[in-house]
DNA sequence: GTCTATATTGAGATAGAC
DNA sequence: GTCTATCTCAATATAGAC
C-alpha cells in the first residue's frame, strides 16, 4: 500500500478543527502534524504549504454554498420564500460544516492579507451576489420595500445570518428550521410588536404569501 | 524639552491606521516606527510592547462606546427609540473612529488568541449587555415581539449594525442619520412590503411611538 | 527620548535517507 | 509516505551608548 487511505482528508479535517478553534495563525504545521500523528515534514508530501490546506478547506466550503444556494434559486420561488430558504440553507451549512464556517467568519483578515486567496475571495463574492439577486428580485416584484436601498439590506443580512450560525452546532438550544423562521421573520416582518405603516408599494398585493411554517403564517392561522 | 509633545498619540493614531488597513499581524513595529519617523527600538520607550499599543487603542474605543451608549440610556426613552439611538450612536462612532472600528471588527481572532486582551473582551461584553438590556426592556413593555427569543434578536443586531458601519467614512454615499433610520426600520418594521400579522402582543397599544424622522413615521405623515 | 546593534524565538519550508 | 535534520527568515524585543 502506497498510502494510508484518507490521510489527505484526515489532514484537512484535523487542520480545519484546529484553525476554527485557535485560529489559522496560531495553529502551527507542527501541531497539525502532531494531531494527525505524523511529523511536520510529512505534511508537505500532501500539500504544498499551510495555506494550500486553508485554501482547500475554504474552496470546498464555498463550492458547497454555491451548489446549495443554486438549488434554492432553481426552485423559482418568490423572493420572500427564496430569502427564507437561503437563510435556512446557510444555517444548515453552518451546522454541517461548523469548522469551515468559523474559519470563514474569523479569518477574513488573514485571507485579505494574502493575494494567494484571491480565488477564495472571488468565490465569496459570487455567493454574496446570490443574496443580492434575491433582494433585488423582491424589490422589483414589489414584495420587498423600495424605500430602502437594496444595498443597505444586502449589507445587513448575509453577515448577520452567518454570524447567527456561529456556534450553531448540534448543541445550542435552537433547531435549525425554527431559527431560520425566526431570523427571516425578523428581517421581513420586523421585531416591533406593532406592524408599522409603509411607504412605497405597501398597498399592493404581496407577490408572495408567507411561506408555510413561518412565524407570520402561524400567527394568522 | 524632554519629549516631543503628542509623540505617544502620534504612535497610537499611526498604528491604528496601519492596523486597520493591513491587519495587526502584518503591521510590524518597524513599519510603525518608520511611519512615525523613529527607529523601532524607540517605540519601546513609550509602550511596553506592540500589544500594549493595540490594547490602548481598543480600550479607548470601547470606553467611548460605553459612555455614548450610557448617554442614550440616560435619556430614559422607550425601547424602540433607544434602539434607534444606539444604532445611530454606533454608526456615528464608526465614522468618528473608523480605524478602531475596523480593528475591532477584523481582529477578533487576534484578540481571542491572547489572554492579554481579557480586559478588552470584558469591556466588549459590557457593551453587548447594553444592547441586550434594551431588547429585553422592549419585550417586557410590549413594544417588541415576545414570540422570538431576545437572544436571537440580540445575536443578529449589534454585529450587523457594526458591520454596516464598515467603511462608513466621510465618503460612502449615505449620511449617518438616514442610514440609522433605515437600519432601525428594517429591524423593527421589516423589509417586507406588506405588514405581516403578528403573534403575541400585537394587539396592544405600542408603548412607544415611532421616533421622529424614521421612515415609518414619515410614511404615516 | 532616540539611536545602533543584536539577542531571541518561532514558524514555515526543504533535502535526502529510509 | 514518512522520518531526521536543518535551513531560512522575519519579527518582537532588549542593552547600552549618546
Amino acid at each position: 500500500m502506497t498510502e494510508s487511505v484518507g490521510r489527505r482528508e484526515l489532514i484537512l479535517t484535523t487542520a480545519a478543527e484546529m484553525f476554527a478553534r485557535k485560529g489559522i495563525r496560531s495553529t502551527t504545521v507542527r501541531e497539525i502534524a502532531d494531531a494527525v500523528g505524523v511529523l511536520s515534514g510529512s505534511l508537505y508530501h500532501h500539500f504544498d504549504s499551510k495555506d494550500a490546506i486553508v485554501q482547500e478547506i475554504l474552496m470546498g466550503f464555498l463550492e458547497a454554498i454555491r451548489i446549495r444556494y443554486g438549488e434554492v434559486l432553481a426552485r423559482g420561488q418568490g423572493a420572500a420564500k427564496s430569502l427564507h430558504d437561503i437563510v435556512l440553507t446557510s444555517l444548515q451549512l453552518a451546522r454541517e460544516q461548523p469548522d469551515a464556517t468559523a474559519i470563514y467568519q474569523n479569518e477574513l483578515q488573514y485571507l485579505r492579507e494574502r493575494p494567494r486567496f484571491k480565488d477564495v475571495q472571488a468565490a465569496a463574492a459570487d455567493v454574496q451576489g446570490i443574496w443580492l439577486g434575491v433582494i433585488e428580485q423582491g424589490v422589483a416584484d414589489g414584495s420587498f420595500r423600495d424605500d430602502i436601498a437594496p444595498r443597505i439590506f444586502h449589507r445587513l443580512v448575509p453577515d448577520a445570518v452567518w454570524l447567527s450560525g456561529r456556534g450553531h452546532r448540534a448543541d445550542g438550544g435552537y433547531s435549525t428550521e425554527p431559527l431560520a423562521d425566526a431570523i427571516t421573520s425578523i428581517f421581513l416582518d420586523g421585531f416591533s410588536a406593532h406592524p408599522a405603516p409603509r411607504k412605497g408599494r405597501s398597498g399592493q398585493v404581496p407577490a408572495t404569501a408567507p411561506w408555510p411554517g413561518s412565524l407570520a403564517s402561524e400567527a394568522s392561522a
